[in-house]
DNA sequence: GTCTATACATAGATAGAC
DNA sequence: GTCTATCTATGTATAGAC
């Protein structure tokens, strides 16, 4: 699998990203319109997650976000009850998609070496295809609400935890050799997270998303491999 | 080296630290008393730090500010100009320790792979030693004036060339296999980063500073050496 | 559905008393 | 040197016109 047979296999469009959301907010957004309530959607997300790669939610203000996404202030209080809201929405959305695509993509392989092998490029690959989304979570995580930053974290580790089960399943199957289980997921989830949050360099290096998921994949190797 | 040795053998007190910000900020420290400089420099740094580890420097308020460190809003103004510039104070003199100390210390090395070892012992242990700056730096890096950000970038592009000169010595004295290495020091600086980045979780599991830099030099070694 | 105008809150910064 | 009081700017949120 490379990257842009990927991107055909899961859809993740932004029209769809958007009804997702208008389903599980129905009451909290007051448009009625659903094509309205879509394209405007699509507008506010986009506009947040662009201004917000270069300064942090709490600095973006409404001011910002309703130049940026062509709405004006009054109507942006149309599509959420305030601020926080609109953070939680976007970043809920987002962590439903991952999981899902991640969960799907993994249960394709047999081997623990094949899982691991889809494990990794599905990660980088759906990171790249959501990466300004990825970077929000990440950089922002800090900042939320109690409830949400513990979300934030659990998925985290609800997302270490695949890793780790299949490099167990591997240990166990004599194919891994018996390292530390911890360290060498922790490892392979820092050189994931450095994909979206450091893309400025590796796009100015020229390395490809296919280069890079092939590289971690054969450090994974190095380190498991008998 | 193990962690304790390094923190000896550097010594990087806040004292010291305060010190030098007060010789390269003369001009627009208010305050002449040297004691109380130095004083009041250590509870302002350690209190912004201390509350940017749950939020974002733009989000902590000057009141914020002034009820940790114990200073009042007037007071805190006798030490730095504005908001801005008391995050470049900060920001510039961790990166002048963390860059000297990290050259000081890989000059000890011979061959490469010495050198490689020292340098992500270094790389560790230093931010181990600042843990708050270093998260900080990485965290605030997006939210700086250009010329700030410019500098940030500079500073960890410079990090990362040295780790890349080391490789390529390896690779040209035939000790280290012709590996990519670009993409070989950009998954090290990303492990280097996950250290500081995720002390939460390496806390939880108790892995150690050394358990850590051991692995890490192991996974390095596993991709490089012949 | 969306806009404009505005109320209300909170922020950064300064002046002058102590 | 430090504090209190206060000015001014900027931000969120809402009400009511269109």
């Amino acid at each position: 699998m490379i990257y842009s047979e990927f991107k055909k296999m899961v859809n993740i469009s932004k029209e769809e990203i958007s009804g997702q959301i208008l389903e599980r907010n129905r009451d909290s957004i007051k448009v009625k319109k659903e094509e309205k309530v879509i394209e405007n959607l699509i507008k506010i997300i986009d506009a947040t997650l662009d201004i917000c790669s270069k300064k942090s939610f709490q600095a973006m203000s409404i001011r910002d976000l309703s130049a940026a996404s062509g709405l004006s202030r009054g109507a942006l209080y149309s599509y959420f009850i305030n601020k926080e809201e609109l953070l939680i929405l976007i970043l809920s959305q987002g962590r439903e998609i991952a999981n899902r695509v991640l969960t799907q993509q993994i249960a394709r392989g047999s081997s623990p070496l094949e899982k691991l092998r889809l494990a990794i490029k599905s990660h980088i690959y759906l990171s790249e295809a959501m990466q300004t989304w990825f970077y929000f979570t990440y950089i922002e995580a800090r900042s939320l609400p109690r409830d949400e930053q513990k979300r934030t974290i659990e998925s985290e580790l609800y997302t270490e935890k695949i890793f780790i089960d299949i490099i167990n399943e591997g240990i166990a199957k004599k194919i891994f050799r018996n390292e530390n289980v911890i360290l060498a997921a922790s490892v392979l989830k820092a050189m994931l997270q450095d994909w979206y949050m450091k893309r400025w360099k590796y796009k100015n290096r020229k390395v490809s998303v296919d280069d890079y998921a092939d590289f971690v994949i054969h450090v994974m190797e190095s380190i498991l491999l008998i």
